[in-house]
RNA sequence: GGAGAGGUGGCUGAGUGGACGAAAGCGCUCGCCUGGAGAGCGAGUAGGCAGGUGUAGAACUUGUCUCGUGGGUUCAAAUCCCACCCUCUCCGCCA
């Protein structure tokens, strides 16, 4: 949500950042609905001020023991006037708000204009791509072979885009967890973070996935949705509240399970683990002060690189176009990890600054030194998706016997085990 | 799921129809005192929305709304009624 006095003083702005984003919005109509809002308001407190004028009156006539008849016959006049008023007043309030909630932030100065993902800019590029003498295998041709990943039995038992993990591949999604957990509590200086993976519509809205994108979301019973990433809950962790200057910048990070529907992407990536309804990602969630958050925007970021380092293996980083950019982001950049079968770079992880947009919905403010009260810059990226982790360890470790060479960061997690080969087969 | 108790400001906690955005204490801020950010003394200390003044988004000011949330009763609701949410205790169920 965009603060809307200024909103209201900055109209070209915002139509230019529409424009940008490649987002049709009818802002006229917020605009009267705010005008009608704004003089309803006006007229129903002028009724609510005589009201309780009156009332008063009466509480002192009656203490007197005198007549208030006339008085009370008047009052109850008011009062129902006020009601009229304020009804409308509701309606229009509630309109005005619901409709702000579909407007996409504004995207930062630095982001590169431009219509689609063509237009995005890469800022660096990390580690050279291995050259393979043999023909390297997609990493669900190694799974299989390996009998690690099983797409089939997923399938059975809940759905296409679902897998099973089993043996090593299951050990080595929590190897992988276990490790980004690990370096960032104890390197980069976050606090781990394990909340409920099922949230309500508030905290949904707060993050910006509702109500625009309810198609992407599982719903669930009882107003309760399952979470596409650990930003919702940890994000909406701190919602309503006042957070005291000194404790900022929080860093918080969070392994959670996360559930997309997918809805719209049917023909990509239908094989492997790149894209499923269910994966394991490790976030990284950031409140700061405004005028801190792009220099976290990059620490953030860096943290991220760090994993991919530290796992050795080859990636770039994209500044995303405004046309690119998410709904609630003001600025974000891609990491994107080398995926040696497919030939090229492929998102593994998002890392966005959301300015005070989130904070807004989410109502999460600060205090600072002076006593002023204000809303904090939240930010978050992935820190990574372990499945995509999993995927490029697989491609860019493998070996032409079809095994997988352990990233020697990854081994300590793994029992000092050095290489994935074929346990056993039940079936 | 059943029974009971409860939800008030940064915190503790008083308030059962009218002068209550709300006692008292704690905390915090400022001032006095002091060698001293210790003790003591004094003052201040919620947020949202709308309007006005303006060194125009600093400050000041007026009105209004907010005592879990939403309705209702009443001239008037923190206070009475209804529904829902949450917390605690006991029972049931479960991991």
């Amino acid at each position: 949500m965009l603060d809307w006095k200024w909103v209201r003083d900055n109209r070209e702005i915002i139509i230019t950042a529409l424009k940008n984003r490649n987002t049709e919005f009818d802002l006229d109509e917020l605009f009267s609905l705010d005008d009608q809002r704004r003089s309803l308001q006006q007229e129903a407190d002028l009724l609510k001020q005589k009201r309780n004028e009156e009332s008063k009156k009466i509480g002192f006539l009656k203490k007197e023991g005198k007549d208030t008849e006339d008085l009370m016959k008047n009052v109850q006049n008011i009062a129902e006037q006020i009601k009229i008023i304020d009804d409308k007043l509701k309606a229009t309030e509630d309109e005005w708000k619901e409709k702000q909630l579909w407007i996409p932030n504004i995207p930062h100065e630095t982001v590169p204009i431009g219509q689609d993902e063509s237009c995005n800019r890469v800022v660096r590029s990390w580690g050279k791509p291995r050259e393979f003498d043999f023909e390297p295998r997609p990493h669900w041709d190694i799974g299989e072979g390996l009998d690690i990943l099983d797409f089939e039995r997923g399938s059975k038992i809940a759905a296409s885009r679902f897998t099973v993990l089993k043996g090593l591949g299951a050990r080595l999604e929590r190897a992988i967890m276990n490790f980004m957990l690990d370096l960032h509590t104890q390197q980069h200086g976050y606090q781990e973070i394990f909340p409920p993976f099922l949230v309500n519509s508030k905290a949904m809205t707060g993050t910006g996935q509702l109500p625009k994108f309810a198609e992407e979301l599982y719903k669930c019973q009882d107003d309760l949705y399952l979470i596409p990433t650990a930003e919702v809950p940890v994000t909406n962790y701190h919602a309503d509240e006042i957070l005291p200057d000194e404790i900022l910048p929080l860093y918080y990070t969070s392994y959670t399970a996360c559930f997309r529907r997918e809805a719209g992407s049917y023909g990509k990536d239908v094989r492997g683990l790149i894209r499923q309804h269910q994966f394991n990602k490790v976030e990284l969630v950031k409140f700061v002060a405004p005028e801190t958050s792009y220099d976290e925007l990059e620490k953030l970021l860096a943290n991220a690189e760090e994993v991919l380092k530290a796992l050795q293996l080859p990636y770039r980083v994209v500044a995303l176009c405004s046309g690119d950019l998410g709904f609630s982001s003001a600025k974000t950049y891609d990491i994107e990890v080398w995926i040696p079968s497919q030939k090229t770079y492929r998102e593994i992880s998002s890392c966005s600054n959301f300015e005070d947009f989130q904070a807004r919905r989410a109502n999460i403010r600060y205090r600072n030194k002076a006593g002023k009260i204000g809303f904090v810059h939240t930010l978050n990226g992935s820190g990574l998706a372990i499945g995509r982790t999993a995927v490029a360890i697989l491609e860019n470790y493998q070996q032409e016997n079809g095994t997988v060479v352990i990233p020697d960061v990854l081994r300590p997690y793994m029992q000092g085990l050095e290489l994935i080969t074929p346990q056993y087969r039940v079936i």
